[in-house]
DNA sequence: GCCGAACCGTACGTTACGGTACGGCAAGTC
DNA sequence: GACTTGCCGTACCGTAACGTACGGTTCGGC
């Protein structure tokens, strides 16, 4: 439906979103710019001023409003990386490391103004649109995320180092312990933002409360 | 400011907010229950039929479409209560509950629907109002609990039944261990809601591992 | 160098909603 | 019983943003 069967006519498409076409993608790279600044009073004269180009092709390429919308927080969704993590040759001090760096990467993404703003545009649209901007989030963001935790916690289990019954509720965990309630405030607009250091720290002590509960 | 200082002519004042007629309590009831079910698509005209009352009167009362969303938030925000734990005769098994039982009205609180309806107000509104809404919902959901919880925790501490530096920061991964990622899914749309039950054994195994980090 | 398609820039129609103005009514006061 | 006060109901205005239409322009293909 709507951006997922884009056919454009045109030469150099990218591997993301079922075909964009690099201009598409320069257009979709100044939408989220601007969602960034103006959140959701983003407009779509904005958008087209800023990525100069017409508003009448911002329709025919994306079809309303809430396509626009949508086609973002995918082309964004869809750029976060999160870690893959290393799972040969384990050793406790290595799986330490790698949930450690984990916990970083997400507390760094989740706390940057980027990953606030997605949520915000998707957390205002949850419930009442037919995109789904917050499924899209969730599944991109949370999901994703777990996806990626959960075999190198089993990993762990397997090896003998840590020790839990189910994973996913294990990484729930861990969630909260790194994130705690750093997500909410920022969403909230409290102006405090972790810095460098204190998002290293903080992973490195929620591993740590981590492996206290979980560890053998 | 705005709502605050309300100067109604009428009789029957209502302790809260400066001062509020019973019938602008009502009015306030009906634009919260709008708030849950449409949102931030939330129309004047609407809260006036809702409310049998003209829009002349909500322009009177609360100024402006920001200041009567205020008002609503506000005036929630101020129903809801969390537990006041009894300090006096403290023993491990009385923090330990006491501890359990706060998780749970947090848990139960965070996870409502209504919660959710006024933290997505907040958040769509954070950073562009000048009410200030998403700091009226942190000031009255985040902050005070940890206003609540902290001197229990303290107290704790000094009965020798706890350990930790900083209340704020043991608060806060107390916080996170309840909450995990319930409220941000929640707040996305995910379409799944913790029972009565699992609130209660979610909070029991919360306080557990609370009590193995924290614990002497 | 010509053709057609895609695209730019912009002006315009439409709608929805915030906010205001005004007539009427019911209740309390003298 | 006239006056005041507070509120209802509704019609109305202004603005802002969505979505469309259209003439002019660029650009790839032959």
């Amino acid at each position: 439906m709507g951006i997922l069967v884009l056919k454009p006519a045109a030469a150099e498409t990218l591997p993301i979103l079922g075909d964009l076409t690099v201009r598409q993608a320069e257009v979709l790279d100044a939408a989220l710019r601007l969602l960034v600044s103006m959140g959701d009073k983003l407009t779509m004269t904005a958008v087209a001023r800023s990525a100069r180009c017409s508003k009448e092709t911002l329709y025919k390429w994306f079809g309303d409003r809430d396509g626009l919308l949508t086609a973002t927080v995918q082309w964004q969704a869809a750029k976060v990386g999160m870690p893959r993590i290393d799972r040969a040759g384990l050793t406790r001090d290595s799986l330490r490391a790698g949930i450690e760096a984990f916990g970083e990467s997400l507390l760094r993404v989740l706390a940057s103004e980027t990953s606030v703003a997605l949520n915000r545009i998707a957390i205002t649209h949850a419930g009442t649109d037919r995109y789904g901007l917050g499924a899209i989030v969730l599944e991109n963001g949370r999901r994703e995320m777990g996806r990626r935790l959960k075999p190198v916690l089993e990993a762990g289990r397997s090896a003998g180092y840590l020790n839990f019954k189910d994973s996913e509720a294990a990484f729930r965990t861990f969630f909260g312990l790194v994130v705690r309630d750093v997500q909410v405030r920022r969403l909230l607009g409290d102006d405090f933002a972790p810095s460098e250091a204190e998002i290293v720290s903080e992973a490195k002590l929620a591993t740590a409360q981590f492996m206290t509960l979980f560890g053998t």
